[in-house]
RNA sequence: CGGGAUGUAGCGCAGUCAGGUUAGCGCGCUGCUUUCGGGAAGCAGAAGUCGGGAGUUCGAAUCUCCCCAUCCCGACCA
């Protein structure tokens, strides 16, 4: 390929609406140009590097057994209404309608799709285990696209459904799918964590994400060094400690003037935060809900709905707040709190002697107790696990990261063969519902996310299995004579089959080394003063920036032998 | 959806507070000349609904109102 004849834009100066590095330097380089928030346009050299992890994804799937579909992406209203999601997953999925009226949705997952056509074409134990797969566009109408290829409105994504008999054959599915994404990753120069999950809006059982870190991450993972347990925040579990319990005293009214938050309570009381049972009401499917939890910690509310069983929850307003407690926000508490439903953390059994608000304007009780002063009606954790807190499983305090997510390994179950009644039939000729897993990973945010490890202030850096373009030659002569050289080289290597490209444009020196750096192809040749002096090739590697001189007749070898060493360090 | 910021040529910005001829600058682009192993120089050019609409005014990029878009911070997710 001449670059004379590729359209690649380069950019000196960063765009001014890109903040993080990936989005800066895919735009800088020529990979994307935005059409719109959250769409992006895949410029030709952007769009091979796709091709590379779409292949690499491809090869693992396939390796490990999976077998290859391609669905509609305009998916029929009934499918989703089946599996009774038409409801519940809101305004995130994008509805149209055809001429007729018929309803449709631009599909942001594919399970019920897949478990349809698994209803077609499967009927026999005989048939399974079915590992179904594709690499397909996915539309989510999200709330704040980010960070350019990171979080848009429309994706592509590797998505995988496993079809087992039972459990057992579920947990080798999903064993597999686990080690296959370890591999997809690592072929990319991506080191992963897996991390225990929530299991959100897909439903399921267990659940990991695979994570990389990185300050930019969205998510925040909870380690521990000890005894190797990683989970999300959002799931994270952690030791508890709890005080030692005082001698009971009388319950008082205190009266507390204009004092709302736990940091005013503190000073005002001049006691510890865990003293305070913080209530806060939520709005859980439409329905306020208090949530207890002592004052020191925060509310997970990726617990709190799952203890509810809700599917949507949100902070309530002032509005709500006020219209449920009878008191202006900061005086909620769990005593005598009309009969609204209360989630209590297992934090709250512990306190003795707490402070809480009293649902009346200024005013505090101290002196609370659980049991003898309000009834823990429901118990459960929603605690947001910290940095310090104490790992579940071995006690060693934990350390946090932040993380991107790559990919995300589910258990599912019986949810969607349930609900949409695909079954088989078993040895002794019975009716079985296939159990099932799902997996995903985000190819372009793997893009992204392959820039922010692999990159430098002069641009990406690409390991050499994603990159573009394996050897990026530049020609530097002036005179017809020279250019003719510097083609014969570039037709050389493009001949032994050589991922290629060649600047062949009229531009100075400085220019085409940059562009070459901005872009990051793995080794450059350069054909300049060195070769027509005195027949010597420059081999610059982008990475480390070795640099090797060769001769005509050892370029190939010495080439092929440069990519082979290059691709070992990433074999898995 | 709540809070904050921004919108001027393909890209990056100035000009707006304090209204006043043909709206500037850098990069990029076109032509010519010289140069060219780390983002060259000169000369000559092309390219703009100043986000949109309404209003105030003799006169609006600039003031007022409404709308839209983009980006950042929080709740959803690959």
């Amino acid at each position: 390929m001449r670059l004379s004849r590729f359209p690649l834009p380069t950019l000196k100066e960063d765009p001014s609406d890109a903040v993080v590095a990936s989005h800066k330097l895919m735009i800088r380089a020529g990979l994307i140009r935005k059409e719109s928030a959250g769409m992006y346009v895949y410029l030709p050299m952007g769009f091979r590097v796709l091709h590379k992890i779409i292949a690499i994804i491809r090869e693992e799937m396939n390796r490990a057994g999976a077998v290859e579909f391609l669905m509609p992406e305009l998916t029929n209203a009934e499918l989703w209404k089946e599996s009774g999601r038409w409801n519940t997953m809101g305004p995130e999925m994008i509805r149209i309608k055809d001429r007729n009226g018929l309803e449709y949705a631009l599909a942001p997952t594919h399970e019920e799709a897949f478990t349809a056509i698994a209803r077609n074409i499967i009927s026999s134990y005989r048939d399974l285990p079915l590992n179904a797969y594709q690499i397909n566009t996915k539309f989510r109408d999200e709330i704040r696209p980010r960070f350019g290829v990171i979080r848009s409105k429309e994706f592509i994504m590797k998505d995988a459904y496993s079809f087992d008999l039972d459990e057992e054959g579920l947990e080798k599915s999903y064993q597999s799918m686990r080690v296959a994404y370890r591999n997809i990753f690592k072929r990319m120069g991506l080191e992963t964590i897996p991390v225990e999950a929530d299991t959100g809006a897909m439903g399921g059982s267990q659940s990991e994400e695979f994570m990389v870190p990185s300050a930019i991450g969205e998510e925040v993972l909870l380690l521990c060094d000890q005894c190797g347990y990683r989970a999300n925040q959002e799931k994270a579990d952690f030791k508890r400690t709890y005080p030692p319990q005082e001698p009971i005293a009388e319950l008082k009214e205190v009266d507390t003037p204009n004092i709302k938050t736990i940091e005013e309570l503190v000073s005002f009381f001049n006691c510890s935060a865990s003293k305070f049972l913080k209530s806060i009401i939520y709005i859980a499917d439409g329905v306020p809900v208090m949530a207890v939890i002592s004052g020191d910690r925060e509310i997970n509310e990726h617990k709190l709905k799952k203890a509810i069983g809700a599917t949507s929850i949100e902070l309530a307003p002032n509005s709500i707040v006020e219209e449920v407690t009878n008191a202006p926000v900061g005086f909620a508490g769990p005593i005598n709190n009309f009969g609204i439903r209360t989630i209590f953390d297992m934090s709250v059994r512990h306190i003795s002697n707490g402070i809480t608000g009293a649902n009346k304007k200024d005013v505090h009780y101290i002196g609370v107790n659980p049991g003898r002063d309000f009834t823990i009606s429901e118990e459960a954790d929603i605690a947001l696990a910290v940095e310090g807190d104490g790992c579940p499983k071995c006690e060693t305090p934990m350390k946090a990261t932040r993380g991107i997510e790559v990919g995300h390994i589910f258990k599912l179950g019986y949810k969607y063969s349930k609900s949409m009644n695909l079954t088989v039939l078993d040895k002794n000729g019975k009716t079985v519902h296939p159990i099932m897993g799902c997996y995903g990973i985000g190819v372009n945010r793997t893009m992204a996310t392959i820039i922010e490890q692999h990159h430098d202030e002069r641009g990406i850096i690409w390991p050499i299995p994603v990159a573009p373009f394996h050897v990026w030659v530049i020609g530097l002569g002036r005179s017809t004579e020279e250019i003719c050289k510097a083609d014969e080289i570039y037709e050389m290597i493009k001949s032994a089959n050589i991922e290629v490209i060649y600047d062949d444009r009229h531009l100075s020196p400085g220019f085409k080394f940059g562009d070459a750096d901005m872009v990051g192809c793995p080794i450059r040749v350069t054909i300049g003063k060195t070769y027509f002096k005195d027949g010597s090739i420059e081999i610059r590697m982008r990475k480390g920036g070795d640099i090797m001189m060769c001769t005509n007749e050892e370029l190939i070898e010495k080439l092929n032998k440069i990519i082979a060493t290059e691709f070992a360090q990433y074999n898995v």
